[in-house]
DNA sequence: GAGTGGTCTAGACCACCAC
DNA sequence: TGGTGGTCTAGACCACTCA
């Protein structure tokens, strides 16, 4: 990349940066090598830094590159791959699916929420909070809304919320026949709790996997996860059995 | 939205704007309705015009706005939902499928797609290249790979690319036995190709949909999908055999 | 041609990190 | 304390759409 300045071509400047510094990175830099603070890219090239943070963008949305406040811009490594549609057929918190319980509240959940849940208003849903850990790193944040109606066997002696809220409430999902689901994948972006659990800023681009479970007839629990979509690739199991070679995924403990 | 100037906040401004936007849009507009433009925006919340941006920017990706250049910007319609999970057990171009073939041409593909594909470099492969649409909108292109090999049976003769040649590559496909496949999705951005045919500026968010396919043993074909991020809702078909309400996926006759 | 969003500039200051 | 990326400004010009 010791080249300096662009050809004048008729595509935005941000993009055919996006492009030079794409093939750059193939062919001089390897998974974890700073790259060159951002003035000193900008002036190479001849543009703007606002010009060059386009580019930038691009590739790290495309999870090409890293980059951390005070630190500076780094190669990325290959998104890895997450297994989301192994445990279509189980309850979460069944025989520990990745999923590390983190808090439990008990409380009316915002309208979106409880029109999806199909609940009525100031009916309580338990709303437990999971992270999800792999290779390492922190790969995905989730609400998982359980209404009160549904795990009707809670004791509501002890503590009403916490990590042993979570995981009673987990337990007692497990009593329940799973009949059904359903799950979609649509692009959101990190709000202001998110970012911190995923380590990165308010407004960070994120995978949201929504998930209904049925059980008795009606959604028995509404899991919403947001995945760093700089960092990860959702992969959905195998179809029609064959195996296929796939990053082996860590388990929380 | 009559308010004008943002009271002082400890986080950013183009992310508190956002929030102020957001509410705004909620209680305020109605699907369709045209937002006052950028520079006006601007001025009645006392920012630059580029902080303004970057809000919009954000409540865009999120899909609660549509921008157009020369026109302007209006509030998006709720995401469509696409089914991406029906369709597993059979090959593309099964029985019309929702996509449509738009053209064909045999070349050595780029060597990432040779990699996955498993074949020899300097081997020729089959890209189909196709479009969904749903609800009267381009939602998706495609490139399908197939290997020459895939489809021994295909005629040499007659066009040697085009949409005829495309749909001669589907008619052999289907006469394979298909073992099984593997799926995954991921956030990427368009490149020049993809923009044009959904509609977008290049480096637009799409969700990134890989669909491998397997018979006699081996990869015998790739399809790599492009959807809109900002209008679309991937959703994968229902587990456990429970209805659940869903819009009707309109089919390319 | 008037009005829109898209690109680009040259600067300033801030928040964070590591030494 | 120095260096990094993150935010923000006030302007300019361009590309596109539509009346």
């Amino acid at each position: 990349m010791g080249t300096t300045q662009l050809e004048p071509v008729p595509e935005p400047k941000y993009w055919h940066l996006r492009t030079v510094l794409s093939e750059a990175l193939d062919s001089e830099f390897s998974v974890g090598e700073i790259l060159p603070n951002e003035r000193e890219l900008a002036a190479r090239f001849g543009v703007a830094r606002a010009t060059l943070r386009q580019a930038l963008e691009q590739l790290e949305l495309e999870g090409r590159l890293q980059r951390r406040r005070g630190v500076g811009t780094t190669v990325a490594p290959p998104r890895v791959g997450v297994a989301v549609g192994t445990e279509q057929q189980a309850w979460p918190g069944a025989h520990d699916d990745a999923w590390q319980p983190a808090d439990c509240v008990l409380a009316v959940p915002p309208a979106v929420v409880a029109a999806t849940l199909e609940t009525g208003r100031d009916e309580p849903v338990h709303t437990v909070r999971r992270s999800r850990v792999s290779h390492g790193q922190t790969v995905a944040a989730e609400l998982l809304h359980v209404p009160a109606v549904s795990v009707p066997g809670l004791t509501t002696v002890g503590a009403p919320s916490g990590p042993a809220r979570a995981r009673a409430v987990l337990r007692e999902l497990q009593r329940l026949d799973l009949e059904g689901g359903h799950r979609s994948v649509e692009l959101g972006s990190a709000g202001a709790d998110d970012a911190k659990e995923l380590d990165r800023l308010p407004g960070a681009p994120v995978l949201v996997v929504t998930t209904r479970f049925v059980a008795a007839g009606r959604t028995a629990a509404l899991s919403v996860a947001t995945y760093r979509a700089d960092t990860c690739r959702l992969t959905f199991g195998d179809f029609g059995g064959v195996e296929i070679d796939e990053e082996p995924e860590q388990r929380a403990s």
